[in-house]
Formats: structure tokens, sequence, C-alpha cells
RNA sequence: CGGGGUAUAGCGCAGCCUGGUAGCGCACCUGCUUUGGGAGCAGGGGGUCGCAGGUUCAAAUCCUGCUGCCCCGACCA
């Protein structure tokens, strides 16, 4: 076995490179469906040793789930940082007395899990933080010498939704990372949106995903500031509108100035037909979108963004001394992502009959070690070279040990869609190779022994 | 919250109509034989039949009430 360092922090851990033995992992995989699941993510998550629900929407993450959720959170975080912004980490429970503020208390109903403690306080469950953190920005920044400021965290939210559904699709208690940017004025908010917009395309392009940016209804506000983040699959809440073009753009390298002019990289994906069905106008598709380029499918929402102006900072008073020497509330906007809600999301644009397939970025693991003859001598020392080799090149490797037979092992390692497979049986030892499967393709070609790992980095 | 389902072993199900003290497959344990796409044989363990009342000599089964969960709708990251 190869060890690996755990480092971590209060919620995520930080993705580790490490060998694991099957005999000696938690990974609860079912042959069959459990009755309640409907939709293939959801279907698939319970199979696969994902999750386990344990009321209408709340679910806890089992080791497989964990992984991958963190390996996503990673990314999101990578990519946040980037674009400037700066993670920080708010409670689960709040006051009720900093909703009571903005006017939200009473306003956002039964969704709000409220609760009361022992000292009779109205607390209650966020669904969300702009007022905590609008109280946090107005306790410690007064200048516009402090601007631009975008502070992000990722924290459990609760809405008690009247109907959860779909897994963690849409469940009641769900992961999500949510920044909020604070701004002198107008202009410089846009610059904030346009910032996140790109870290948003980055971000979803990494999760091996498509992902097309839908003008979202501002409300109140107003504008062209709000996008809801799409990708496209089958089983979308929402039937969606858009130009083939849009899905054809490139996405933003890493290379991207953040601190550079960025209207003109966002612009080709603002001036493309993009809509969901809210806000979809058939003429004006039809007009403004050549026939064969019209794409009407159905889509996942997997992030939103958009700018609120002064909505929070008026009536919490959250003010900057300007250059003038004028008070004036900050310009903000809030920025979501759902990592309890990506996953799924990740496995309905990613599968097939057999079982899940892991974009290589969010794999569990990156490779499956199967034994075809557990206890077998040869058999057994291949695969523990084998097992600290790839671990020593970085990869993260799951160790079939166990003494199932082929076929089973075969199906499962499949199930869990790992992206690579290398098998190691005495056929091949005999002739000193390993089978190497893509999950994907399901292409697989034999390697001599001491190939495996240049095969598998290459 | 309206409509429709459903609840029996860890999972998937039968039994209920026509009451007689619970069964099948998978999984699990033991042994033997097997071993490249979810093995075979033999033996074994595991269930207050969602909960509470009621009818009856007797309730998984019939009656009443409640609850959990799932699906459709409205709502939503």
């Amino acid at each position: 076995m190869v060890p690996c360092a755990r480092p971590g922090d209060c919620i995520n851990r930080i993705p580790t490179e490490c060998a694991m033995r099957l005999s000696r992992y938690f990974l609860p995989t079912l042959k069959e469906t459990p009755r309640e699941a409907e939709i293939v993510s959801h279907r698939l998550m319970l199979r696969a040793g994902l999750v386990r629900q344990e009321a209408a929407g709340i679910y806890s993450w089992l080791p497989f789930g964990k992984k991958v959720l963190d390996k996503i959170c990673a990314i999101i975080r990578e990519e946040q940082d980037r674009s400037g912004a700066i993670e920080l980490l708010m409670p689960t429970l709040q006051p009720a007395e900093l909703w009571m503020e903005s006017g939200r208390y009473e306003a956002y109903g039964a969704e709000m899990l409220r609760v009361t403690d022992r000292h009779e306080r109205p607390m209650l469950y966020g669904p969300t933080n702009e007022e905590m953190i609008t109280a946090i920005f107005r306790s410690a920044v007064r200048s516009y010498k402090n601007l631009p400021l975008n502070l992000y965290h990722i924290q459990w939210k609760v809405r008690d939704e009247v109907r959860p559904r779909f897994g963690t699709m849409r469940s009641r208690e769900f992961l999500m990372k949510d920044a909020y940017s604070f701004d002198l004025d107008a202009d410089a908010a846009r610059a904030a949106y346009n910032r996140m917009f790109i870290a948003y395309l980055r971000t979803f392009d990494r999760l091996g995903l498509k992902s097309i940016p839908m003008r979202a209804d501002t409300g109140p506000i107003g504008g062209d500031l709000s996008h809801e983040f799409i990708i496209l699959a089958d089983t979308g809440e929402s039937a969606v509108f858009c130009d083939q073009a849009l899905l054809d753009l490139p996405v933003p390298g890493a290379d991207t100035d953040f601190r550079g002019e960025l209207d003109s990289i966002v612009a080709p994906f603002l001036s493309g037909y993009a809509a969901t069905e809210e806000m979809h106008d058939q003429a004006a598709f039809e007009a403004e979108v050549p026939q064969e380029r019209r794409i009407a499918a159905r889509g996942i929402e997997v992030g939103h963004i958009f700018y609120f102006g002064t909505k929070y900072s008026d009536p919490m008073k959250a003010v900057v001394t300007g250059p003038d020497g004028a008070d004036v509330p900050v310009h903000m906007g809030s920025y979501g992502i759902g990592p309890t809600r990506l996953v799924p999301a990740i496995i309905e644009a990613s599968h097939d009959d057999g079982g899940i397939i892991w974009p290589a970025s969010v794999a569990p693991f990156d490779v499956g070690l199967i034994s075809m003859r557990a206890g077998d001598p040869a058999c057994d020392a291949a695969c523990e070279t084998l097992e600290t080799e790839l671990a020593n090149t970085g990869l993260d490797v799951l160790y079939d040990d166990t003494d199932a037979r082929g076929g089973a092992k075969f199906a499962q390692m499949d199930l869990i869609g790992l992206p690579k497979q290398v098998i190691i049986g005495p056929k091949g030892l005999a002739a000193g190779e390993a089978e190497i499967k893509d999950r994907a393709t399901g292409e697989r070609t034999m390697v001599p022994l001491g190939g495996v790992v240049s095969a598998l980095t290459a």
C-alpha cells in the first residue's frame, strides 16, 4: 500500500494522490437500482456508492462521492482564486436579525428553515449569504480604495424545498460556492461580473462540461447582467434554446489577464441567442439564428451570476467614501455554483449503459487496477508493483485486490467509471503484458508490463 | 400544497383479492469446485410485514387514522 498525505481543511480536503485497495475501502455498490431513483444520475449515484439518502432531499456523501465533490470544489477554488476572488467561510446558522434588516426574513417564506436557540433567539439555516457578507463588508471596509473586492465561500446551504427530487440535483441541503462582489459603481461592477463570467466558463470547461451562458431574469434590477450557466442534458429541468455558434466558441485560457480589459472576451458569449424557456422569444430566435444552427434542447442550470446593484448595500448601509469624499452604497453582485448539483449534472452528461464515465478532472480515482486472480503470487506481485509505480507518478489508483470473479470486477469497474482500467491476469502475465482499457471508448490495448505507466501518462 | 403511487430481510420483489403465524432472487457467512464480462453445488444466518388503533378464536392479508418515501404539477441553485 502506498501511503498518502492527508492534508485538508474543515469542509473539503485537498485532493491527494494515493493508492487504495478495494478490500480495505468503503465502496458499497449496488447491482440493482433502488426503487426511489428515477433519473439516470440518481440511479448511478446510488448504485456506484456515491451517496446515501437520509431523508427526502438530505444525503450522506460516501467516500467515493466525497472524493468527486472535493475534486469539483478544488477546481472551483482554483478558478475563483485565479479571477481574484478571495475565500472565506461563513456559518450555516445565521441570526434572523440580519435578515430582518434586509427585509428578506418575512419575504423568504417557508423555504427558509427557521430555528430557535435556547435563549429563544430566532435563527435560521442560511439559504444564501448576501446579508451576512454585506454585514462583514460594512464592518471592515470604509474606502473606495479597498475596492474592488470579491469574497466567496463554499458552504452548505439549506432550502426547505416543497418537493426535493432527482437525488442531489434538487436537495434541501446542498453545497454552494457563492461569491459576492463589491464595487464603487455600476461600471466597476460590470468588470467584476465579467471576471466571474470568465471564471465560470473556465470552471465548467475543466469539469468536462460544455456550458452555455443564458440570459436570465434580472427581476426588479433590470439590465442585462444576469446569466444562468446551462449544460445540455436530455433530463434537464428546463427547455433551452440557443445558437450552435455559442457551443463552438473557445473557452478563455488560463493566461487570461483578469486585471485587464474583459468586455471583448465576454462579448461573443453575450451576442448569440441563448435563453431558457422563461426568457425565450421564438420569433427573435428564428430571426436571429439560421435554422441549421438552432438548438432546442433541455438543460441543467449549474451556475447563476447576477448583478443587483445596491439592493442590500442600501438598506444595510454598506457604504464607502468615494474619491469626492461622499459616502455611496457599494454595487454588488453574487455568483453561485452548486457542487452537489454538478455531480449529477456531470453524470447526466457522461454515462452509458454500463455506468458512469467520469471526466478525468473529477474522477474519484484516475486508474482502476484489476487483479484477475487475487491470491495468485504472480498476479499479486505484478499488481503491487504497478500500484506503487502508478501512485509514484501521481496517479490515484484503486486496486481491486478482492477475490471476486473477473466478470463481476469488470462490471463494477465500469459502473464506478474510472477513466482507465489496468487488467492483470495470468494470461497476459504469461506474455509479460497488461491490458489497458479506456472507459469512455471501451478500447482495450495490450502493453508490456513495463510500459503501463508511460501508456497511462502519455 | 393539489393529484397519483408505494411501504414485507441490506437491495429488488412475491404473498394481500379469497385471514391460519412469511417466501423468492441478489447480497452476506461456511465448505468444495471454479476463475477474462455480475460462477456452480451443498449448508447457514438475518424480518416487531412503516406506525397506532379496531374487527376476529386467529391479521402481512379486512376496517379506521397517521407517517415516511417516490412520481406529475405549482415553485426553485
